[in-house]
DNA sequence: AAAGCAACCAACCGCTTTCTG
DNA sequence: CCAGAAAGCGGTTGGTTGCTT
């Protein structure tokens, strides 16, 4: 199948918005939504592709969009939350409410990347990601220490280097890299409500997840995770269920 | 003042995934 | 189940801005 390019017909245009296009589509989405990205811009009397409007509504012109620069807790969560999803740009912005894809994988590119980078060049080359991170949470961030920051199942890097070939390599991988894996969340322990258990107990039936307790009680718990083989569902799940839980609040955090 | 450079970010490109008939 | 269309996504590019020399 040969698909055509989806500016390809003369006319479109490309390039920055004007205002008065900006105004064209915020005021045709009001009215009548987006149904079909691709019929919009013709209904609407943009000489735009689709795919056109569609970005520059989803990363610009949608009322939830928090513009102006990232807090350093932002900042900290998206560090957080690349080490556990790698370069799933759309599952991070997806947590942290306000922001887009296009948004934190810029930020990602010209400002955490480097400051990971210059934070492991002057640490030891044993000091591992998820210490990095927790110097990163505070209490009341939305982010978490990662389940495979636990797991030791990626070799540690001995250079800024290697430890970006590291992160990539983890990015592209880090599915497999935790399949079928015991992984304790030990960092702390965690408050929990009934919903969660509620949450959790289903999922254990259904048989995708496991869950044991390592010690702790109904409300505060030390917990295990089985993984399970087709864990991209599953990962979501746990996480919800863990940010739902607060599993963010480390009271006691390491400083170097 | 101007040239060079780096940083930033909006937008594009093309591949993958999901939906629909 | 299959093919095509549409949407989603991540990587990359190029224009703009601001800083330095």
């Amino acid at each position: 199948m040969v698909r055509a390019p989806c500016c390809e017909k003369m006319g479109l245009k490309k390039g920055p918005w004007t205002t008065e296009e900006d105004q064209i589509l915020i005021s045709y989405i009001q009215n009548y939504g987006h149904g079909n990205w691709r019929a919009l811009p013709k209904h609407a009397g943009l000489l735009r592709c689709g795919k056109s409007c569609r970005l520059r509504w989803i990363n610009y012109l949608r009322p939830d969009i928090k513009r102006g620069n990232f807090t350093r807790e932002e900042e900290d969560a998206i560090i957080n939350l690349h080490e556990m999803l790698g370069n799933r740009w759309s599952a991070i912005a997806a947590r942290l409410p306000g922001r887009t894809d296009n948004e934190i994988k810029n930020v990602w590119h010209t400002h955490l990347k480097k400051r990971l980078l210059k934070h492991n060049n002057t640490t030891s080359p044993t000091c591992s990601t998820s210490n990095l991170t927790s110097r990163y949470a505070e209490p009341g961030d939305v982010n978490f220490e990662s389940p495979t920051s636990h797991a030791s199942m990626s070799p540690q890097p001995s250079s800024s280097d290697d430890f970006s070939s590291v992160t990539e390599a983890s990015a592209a991988t880090g599915q497999n890299m935790i399949k079928d894996e015991k992984i304790e969340l030990d960092a702390t322990f965690l408050e929990i409500d009934d919903s969660f258990w509620s949450e959790a107990l289903s999922a254990d039936n259904s048989g995708d997840n496991q869950l044991e307790f390592l010690e702790g009680t109904n409300d505060q718990a030390q917990l295990q995770l089985l993984l399970p083989s087709n864990i991209d569902d599953g990962m979501d799940f746990w996480y919800d269920l863990f940010i739902k839980a607060g599993y963010g609040d480390t009271p006691e955090l390491p400083e170097f």
